[in-house]
DNA sequence: GTGGTCTAGACCACC
DNA sequence: GTGGTCTAGACCACG
């Protein structure tokens, strides 16, 4: 697992670690059970403030996708492959989806292409898929 | 038209203001030549400072979407019908889509709903089309 | 004389009223003793008001472009026959000039695209010439 | 850096700013990576609101010619070497130039000292070039 | 420490 | 009347 942050980027660094993470349980890269490294080592790596690691993961926590223990340190707790959505899903992705289609209906671009857009991108998902290595 | 921003949201109000306008305009609630309210007056109309609404206005101008004028205030400049998405199309676009697709997959949604989940979610902005109230 | 302002520009009515009148002097269509419309009759051809056009002749007079009378009106007072820059020529244009021409190379544009680009412009103007039409 | 804005001026401080920072860029003064002071040491520096400085900032972060973070403050983002204009370079450019060129035909300078004009301004970006001073 | 957000009130430019 | 500019001071988010 290779975590690439943008130290120049307007995103939130700890934002930006907790999106990687994201997208790399959805490619497949990190599964159910898998560790993250740990918040002193991550930092270190990356050149950040273990404080910042320390958010990120919160982030990650308060979303249900991982477990954070003071022995196991980050578990991942959940990946495509867990069962459906579950109940507590963040209610709120719906209204963020809302809103960054409509921007690309606003720009101008048609419906099917924002769809076939979508459609791409989440085959770039499968496709990385199976690239994983359990620590 | 109107435009619901969520005092007690941790997103930015302009933030909110921005994003409310755009899909209206998605919506087809806001077409091209049609008029916003004042900055002052919505400002009051929200309950919030005319600086506020000026900077949710300022960020819609950067996007190419509205149009500011000292006479006529501000005018709705693009709509889905004014063509394709124009060469400066916010490039982050798919880097958040892919954002935001991957959280849905990390949660155990299924490819294949997520996107019928954007394709209903377009067809809501299809559906609400011709609400036509110009101002 | 045909002049074009755009109602719904960000720029100044009277900012681009004396822009098409200097371009038109520029370009050969208006002559050093040609009669500008008067105001009334410009406010009216345009369909706005003629303290914006009164404004836009002042910027003119005030450049030494045009001379104000009561009884003849508006009367262009120089053109590119009219002999050298003159001492009382804007002392602020290399000013304007230097940030404008600052704005092309930061963008990246090469020197050399620049100056062939005011070049090209310069062409424009005289490939107008003599479409003239004294009133 | 040493970024001088005149406050009796009637171009708006934050304009001055933004220009100043152009020119520098254009000149190799600033170059891609460089910091810019932090937006409330400038403002002390120059006797104005920090606000003001903000506004300036922004309106060269919306060119894309620098980036704003939390972190390191302003860092320069293009430079006269970093490639072609890019596609979303203002498209009002041209525009601007034809007024300002069209100012300095009606004044009665001829077309080729026009060009040498231009010709002189962009070297004296050149021969500032490589006044060294990264921060 | 940095920038970001919001509020508040003043004055100006344009129309 | 409109938006634009500038100032001032508060508080928050990030690192």
């Amino acid at each position: 697992m290779i975590l690439l942050i943008d130290l120049d980027s307007d995103v939130p660094l700890y934002q930006q670690l907790r999106d990687r993470v994201v997208e790399a349980i959805a490619a497949g890269q990190l599964r159910a059970g898998d560790s993250l490294p740990s918040t002193r080592q991550l930092a270190s790596d990356l050149g950040i403030n273990f404080h910042t690691v320390n958010k990120g993961y919160d982030a990650l926590r308060a979303e249900r996708l991982v477990r954070l223990n003071r022995k196991s340190g980050a578990v991942v707790q959940r990946d495509p492959t867990s069962g459906p959505p579950s109940e507590d899903f963040p209610e709120s992705w719906e209204d963020r989806a809302r809103t960054l289609l409509a921007e690309a209906l606003a720009h101008g671009m048609p419906p099917d292409e924002v769809v076939d857009s979508c459609r791409r991108i989440l085959t770039t998902f499968r496709a990385e898929n199976r690239g994983g290595e359990s620590p």
